[in-house]
DNA sequence: AGCGCTTACGTAAGCGCTTACGTACCCTAG
DNA sequence: CTAGGGTACGTAAGCGCTTACGTAAGCGCT
């Protein structure tokens, strides 16, 4: 008899059902050794009385635990709120709940919020960011991460390597030497970098795409000004200045994701530098507001979403011995910000 | 012993310190019955092992789950992203885990994960949103969180009335009256409202308060062209169009949150209307990149991240008897997308 | 008919924690 | 010197589920 204002339990299905709890948990699991009319009968009283497994119950007594743990270097970042979205919608339509954290882009924190991550018993990790500077940091997350890989726990990456755990990568390099090429293509010879701090891998990847680009047309990588400064918009306003101030014949800004394309902007804005008759300006991971902006942004396009769900199903299957690494796509998507050099 | 390879359990804390299993959980729940200097020890030994308690055990024996669920339309709008922000930052100061969900701007789906949420037995659930059109939807969704609030769960809105649980508000109305009557102070008369859809509470409280203010300076609000979209930058731009064909004489648009003034902007520059000299548009809620769109925003700001903090607050506190509503600021934010109505 | 094997189900032992209740001890009052 | 009461701690009973193991029935085979 299920209690009164009570959630029903195992037990009550199973006495409705006039089975043994062992049957009813194994129809409710899908597992053999239950003949399929019996199982049947128990899901369908099982849906008649609404149950829904206690998951900490299942959890507790050895059942797969159905929750995933997101880590994020902040969620009201577009870049990371989409790819957090597409976590979360594969999450939901395969019934698993998503635990989210913030690092804020702290090394030390994201450890932390991983330890905490593993320490609540989430089945799955995702972690997000672009790598640590610190190598002690980064060992100290493969080293935890490996634990929680043979105790059996899954986990993988977005869009950083290193961590050794399977990951889907946007080939970043590809991207960065797109870009330089399209910049090259229309004319411009001064072109400088908007970069996110050093030591990222997504800073060195894309860094190194525009080298290649540039050592490929027979000009020295030297010639390219590269400031580092933090992928957020005040990092690109930051670096802007700094472009303007030490490198004033540059034409083209080549900033190392949208967020810092975006405080570019804003700087040429408010220094009256027009975009693109006088500096051309190009983002990278397409956000979308990027479309949105005046003028609307020269990007590469990463599929964030796709990049959130690839993950997710990554981490879902079994685990090979090798890593895994899946590559996304990528598109140079040729907006406004963009054009010829200006005549000199 | 602490297996092998193994977490340490509650009985691995207890034997170091030669307690009872019964001690070192009252010990570590800092509840009395444990003299000081034994609990000290507990508590220290806890600390070496690397001891975190099991969430799934600690909830099943009858302690409070340390989740919260928080359910939003989707986490990669702005709006909703910097509450989340606002809510993953004081829960993880708490040691709180957020578990999230997407409603899609689905009633329907939105109280599916409402139910999964429950069923899954978080013990606090956050809602933030707009409000049901259908009034059915609206009172199953208030049911189920009546049961649940009655076996002890805690909730609270966020933005959001009528669902009989503690909300915080941000004053819609007070925000649309300010709008407008900034308009009208720059003299323009025909004035045109792009308003998500019709039905959701956000949308009506703001718009009272734009005719309120129409009212307060003689004007009927029967003048104001009100076109209703949907909350998001395809809205936006929907909306503009339908303005601009049915209302050609229209000199300000006020768009009723950010992204559809980002979809109105949009469409006006397609559509070669200079903002503000020909337009003016205003956004509400102020989400950061309104600062960055070219031109800059004018718009409400809404301390959206303070929202997200205040909401977990209020369910975190002890319920009182009576439905807490906890209005937010709101401050006017000119910049440059509004201007002098054009002479005529 | 009797043997072993498979299939379908039941029994019961936990998973790691919280907490009601029990017990030993010490202190004070009569 | 003992009754009564408080404090500090231990014992053990679950919370709702999964699963190893046990058992009975049915099958084909010699």
């Amino acid at each position: 008899m299920p209690r009164a204002n009570q959630r029903p339990r195992l037990v009550d299905v199973a006495e409705h059902a006039a089975v043994s709890l062992a049957t009813a948990s194994r129809a409710l699991a899908g597992r053999e050794g239950v003949s399929a009319e019996v199982a049947d009968r128990i899901r369908q009283i099982a849906a008649e009385l609404g149950y829904v497994a206690n998951p900490y119950a299942r959890t507790l007594a050895g059942g797969a635990s159905s929750t995933v743990g997101l880590i994020v270097h902040q969620v009201d970042d577009p870049y990371f709120a989409e790819i957090a979205a597409g976590v979360i919608q594969l999450a939901a339509e395969q019934g698993l709940l998503v635990q989210i954290c913030q690092s804020g882009r702290d090394p030390g924190y994201e450890l932390q919020q991983l330890r905490h991550l593993i320490a609540q018993r989430v089945g799955i990790v995702l972690i997000g960011g672009s790598g640590y500077d610190d190598p002690r940091m980064e060992a100290a997350a493969r080293a935890e991460l490996a634990a929680f890989q043979n105790h059996g726990g899954r986990a993988a990456a977005i869009g950083r390597h290193a961590l050794g755990i399977d990951a889907v990568l946007p080939d970043n390099e590809a991207g960065g030497h797109a870009l330089a090429q399209h910049l090259m293509d229309l004319g411009h010879r001064r072109i400088a970098v908007a970069a996110g701090s050093a030591g990222l891998t997504t800073v060195a990847d894309r860094l190194a795409g525009v080298s290649s680009a540039l050592r490929q047309r027979g000009r020295s990588s030297a010639d390219l000004a590269v400031v580092h400064s933090d992928f957020t918009r005040g990092g690109g306003r930051a670096a802007a200045e700094q472009i303007l101030n030490e490198h004033p014949d540059t034409t083209a800004i080549i900033a190392l994701n949208d967020a810092m394309a975006m405080g570019v902007l804003s700087t040429l804005r408010t220094r009256r530098v027009p975009v693109p008759a006088r500096m051309s300006v190009v983002g990278f991971d397409d956000v979308s507001v990027a479309a949105d902006l005046a003028p609307s942004l020269t990007t590469i396009r990463l599929p964030m979403t796709e990049m959130g769900r690839t993950a997710l199903t990554l981490a879902l299957k079994p685990r090979s011995t090798r890593i895994r690494r899946r590559p996304t796509g990528h598109l140079l998507v040729v907006r406004d910000s963009t054009g010829p050099a200006p005549a000199t």
